[in-house]
DNA sequence: GCCGTTTTCGGCCCGACTGTTTTCAGTCG
């Protein structure tokens, strides 16, 4: 789409103007760059509609954005930008990527050193030509070092899920502390992103200096120390990512974790509701001229500005402080109002845990049912079931279920399968196979690259077949692997709509698979959706949580997820 | 460059840290 391939550009432009010492326009820039990444309708669209005075219409664009949106629909290039390229012919895109580099150091080093992207900067560095530099110095040359290596080796962000067990760690050895009152994640795994650049974690104190010294001496796998103060610290863990903690006194500690909770966009827009109340809001709290108002919980500084709080995942400036004001927050789905688990793997076709060990563990995460789906036929590769096997897998979990009745254990397991979509739309086993099941998922997992067309028609052809239930990981996306298939997301939630199948929202942490637009707008299309883990080992079970809080960021409320329900009322979505 | 229940001109969110300086520029969140 070339919403965001515009986006880039604008926010590249931003970058090279903010390189040249332009004031204001940078932010213009940025502003219209952010706008149109996450605008739902496709400006291509919008221009086609109403040309450029409908562009104009788009919230941070005027005038001159407009004419080059309409450049770039019409060229596929802004004239613009390509001169300023020319000026200044840097990777610039990479090159920020390293820490501590800016636009400005970009431009200096390309100027006084020829540095292009980030292999020059590298040759720059380890020759010793930076730190002669005027305005740089040893230190800088060294942290650019580290900032490339940091770079090379992580691509500068995590998958939440890979970061999350370590947080999770650290953060109940710090609650072991006595003098520790309050503690809190902020930043964006408290907003539980898909990805996280690193880990702010919050805390009250009345011996702010020991938790610092507790902290950096006491947590496992600390490869690096630095930034050490009285009240804070960061360390760089084992598995390549770091964490900042910050002691914060208890009068502010609210408005801090509002404040280091972000986003950033969703504090530029509570700051100028502040300021047109006639109050300040920072990070110590909120003021009106130098009295503090508010500031020791975040529901104090929210309220402070007339706003209800609002749950951390939907801190985007999408909508929820609008919402918010007009007292129409959703209620988001919780984290524990899922009752089973639809979308599990068992060693019937090459996972690790027989049928009854995933039951087993379903109970103890007490969940009412699990539903077995596992490969069919066509991926030999995953030891496909085909229609014989289906049929003795059935009757495995046939007796499973009655020894549970038996021992008065409320807990189905449910047989379903993950069918195959081929690339014309049918399903790669037999219906009155499928028909047999409680339900089917069908998912695509071959010939990925076809045309937005011919993948649209292909996954709507399987929504219409009677016997498939459920779409898995639906845009096939691998987060930071492989981009998402190329469909046309409105043309499946109608038919989703129209043949009532249910979309998945895989909790696979690289696949999180709807992503939370597509989740607010299937909620939107009154489409309903399930959250499952495509669990192939019993332990990934535990990855619900990153499903849930993508349904969260998409604005999904338990009603609109179909696995909150219990089994009677769970059935009656199927086919 | 954009925008308007204080404005069609005059503002744009805000504070802290780092590394370089000797009062500050650049970057970050």
């Amino acid at each position: 789409m070339a919403n965001q391939e515009l986006a880039k550009i604008f926010y590249e432009i931003a970058d090279r103007l903010a390189s040249e010492d332009v004031e204001f326009k940078p932010y213009a820039y940025q502003r219209a760059a952010v706008t149109l990444e996450t605008l739902e309708e496709d400006v291509k669209e919008i221009y086609e509609r109403g040309g450029e005075r409908a562009l104009k219409e788009i919230p941070g664009v005027g005038e001159s954005i407009a004419q080059k949106i309409e450049e770039y629909l019409k060229t596929g290039k802004i004239k613009y930008y390509e001169k300023m390229k020319k000026k200044l012919p840097i990777n610039l895109e990479e090159l920020l990527k390293v820490e501590g580099m800016g636009p400005r150091k970009a431009k200096v080093l390309y100027q006084k050193l020829g540095v292009r992207d980030l292999k020059s900067l590298e040759r720059a560095a380890k020759t010793h030509k930076i730190a002669s530099l005027p305005g740089f110095g040893e230190k800088t040359e060294k942290n650019i070092l580290e900032g490339i290596a940091f770079v090379k080796r992580s691509k500068g962000r995590f998958l939440l899920g890979y970061i999350m067990p370590t947080v999770e760690e650290i953060v109940g050895r710090l609650r072991e502390l006595r003098e520790i009152q309050n503690l809190s994640v902020a930043g964006s795994v408290k907003r539980m992103q898909e990805t996280i650049g690193d880990v702010d974690i919050l805390a009250t104190s009345k011996d702010p200096k020991k938790v610092i010294e507790f902290f950096t001496a006491k947590m496992p796998g600390i490869v690096k120390i630095w930034g050490k103060g009285p009240t804070k610290a960061s360390i760089r863990v084992k598995e390549g990512f770091d964490i900042d903690l910050r002691v914060v006194p208890e009068k502010s500690y609210g408005s801090a974790l509002q404040y280091f909770t972000g986003s950033k966009e969703h504090n530029i827009k509570t700051r100028k509701i502040a300021i047109t109340k006639g109050l300040k809001l920072n990070e110590y709290g909120v003021f009106r001229g130098s009295k503090m108002v508010a500031g020791k919980t975040e529901e104090d500084v929210y309220r402070a500005i007339g706003l209800p709080v609002m749950p951390p995942e939907i801190r985007t400036d999408e909508g929820e402080i609008e919402a918010a004001m007009a007292g129409k927050l959703p209620h988001l789905i919780g984290y524990s109002d899922i009752k089973g688990d639809l979308h599990c793997h068992s060693k019937w076709d090459g996972g690790l845990n027989s049928i009854e060990e995933l039951a087993e563990s379903a109970m103890q995460m007490g969940y009412e049912y699990i539903g077995i789906s596992d490969h069919t036929k066509f991926l030999h590769i995953e030891h496909g079931l085909d229609e014989k096997k289906l049929s003795r897998q059935r009757k495995e979990i046939y007796e499973l279920n009655a020894r549970f009745k038996t021992q008065n254990k409320k807990f189905r397991i449910l047989q379903g399968c993950e069918a195959n979509i081929m690339p014309d739309g049918s399903i790669d086993i037999a219906d009155d196979a499928l028909a047999k099941l409680d339900y089917v998922i069908a998912g695509v997992h071959s010939q990925m690259k076809m045309p937005k067309e011919k993948m649209t028609e292909r996954i709507i052809k399987a929504m219409k077949n009677p016997n498939v239930d459920i779409i898995s990981h639906p845009t096939g996306r691998l987060i930071q692997k492989r981009d998402e298939y190329q469909i046309d997301f409105e043309r499946i939630l109608k038919a989703a709509k129209e043949t009532g199948t249910i979309l998945e929202i895989d909790s696979f942490p690289d696949r999180l698979d709807l992503k939370d637009a597509n989740i607010r707008a299937a909620k939107e299309a009154g489409v309903k959706m399930v959250i499952n883990t495509d669990t192939h080992a019993k332990d990934q079970m535990n990855f619900m949580k990153y499903g849930i809080a993508q349904a969260r960021r998409g604005w999904a409320e338990k009603e609109d997820i179909i696995n909150t329900r219990p089994v009677e009322g769970l059935l009656k979505f199927f086919k």
